[in-house]
DNA sequence: CTATTATTGATTTTTATTCTCAATAATATA
DNA sequence: TATATTATTGAGAATAAAAATCAATAATAG
């Protein structure tokens, strides 16, 4: 299996883009991160590594590494975008809690049935898919026996 | 089966909250469009029947009737939300052109038992969920035979 | 090595959404 | 019904994520 970076070197290559120093240093260091992460923190943490990447180039690679299947948006409901890695990883769906915010992941086979089912009948070439199911924790579901839902 | 401003004013009785003439009007005015919408054509359409609610009780009113389950958020990754009504009508998923932007609706019945599934697995009191699955519709898959995808 | 052109960083701009606050309207109570 | 209480509203300001601008820089092709 081709590595991440080989990954986005052949799709850069293939698109006539540059390989540059910055967007490799954005691409290594989100994929040292293990979970889900934003653009404060991807940014945060190349500044204390000494590095001097802006935020508006990380806002620029990001669709870059979406386009080629590296990493995909997830929505948390908290007024910006989250990402995690998708390459290499089993498919998951996220199961969040509307209380207290808690993100737990599941794996759901039977999707890739329904992408297969929808490529035939629409003729559409999928490129993938985002679950999510959401309701209240055990802890919140306690909390909230006052009636509000 | 009760009508969505019944639903609506239970809620807010429920809630202690008020029943204004406000609310009411963008609930009838939100019930009047079929299909999905944002706030920018709702204020449009109020403004253009003579209804001076400002945008700001847009925003406040839609966690309301989110809340209550008439309606849900949809992304459409177009920088703003969408929304789309749910009480009473079937279960659906979105199937997205990453191309043109062009939405489909399907059914996938299959996820009400995932949802079951869940529940018994983590506790959860499951209010609802979202999929959407994107990829390349037929003309954008002709379109784009450069190898960019 | 040079020319070309994409990328970058700093900054500004954009724009969706939230917040503020005085005025108003809805409800509870007398 | 009149009054007190408190939520809601509208207008505009504030916020913040993301996108755009542009001169300087770096990557690629020849």
């Amino acid at each position: 299996m081709k590595s991440e970076i080989q990954v986005f070197r052949e799709y850069i290559r293939r698109r006539s883009l540059r390989r540059t120093r910055k967007r490799e240093e954005i691409l290594r260091e989100m994929f040292a991160i293990h979970g889900h992460f934003d653009v404060d923190e991807l940014h945060r943490r190349l500044k204390n590594k000494g590095s001097k990447v802006s935020k508006a180039s990380i806002y620029r690679a990001l669709p870059l590494f979406i386009d080629c299947g590296l990493i995909r948006e997830v929505d948390f409901k908290d007024g910006h975008w989250h990402y995690e890695h998708i390459y290499g990883h089993a498919n998951h769906s996220h199961l969040r809690c509307l209380g207290c915010g808690e993100v737990l992941e599941f794996e759901e086979p039977g999707l890739s049935l329904v992408e297969q089912q929808l490529a035939r009948e629409y003729g559409y070439l999928i490129k993938g898919h985002q679950l999510q199911v959401h309701g209240y924790c055990v802890t919140c579901q306690e909390e909230q026996k006052s009636g509000s839902f």
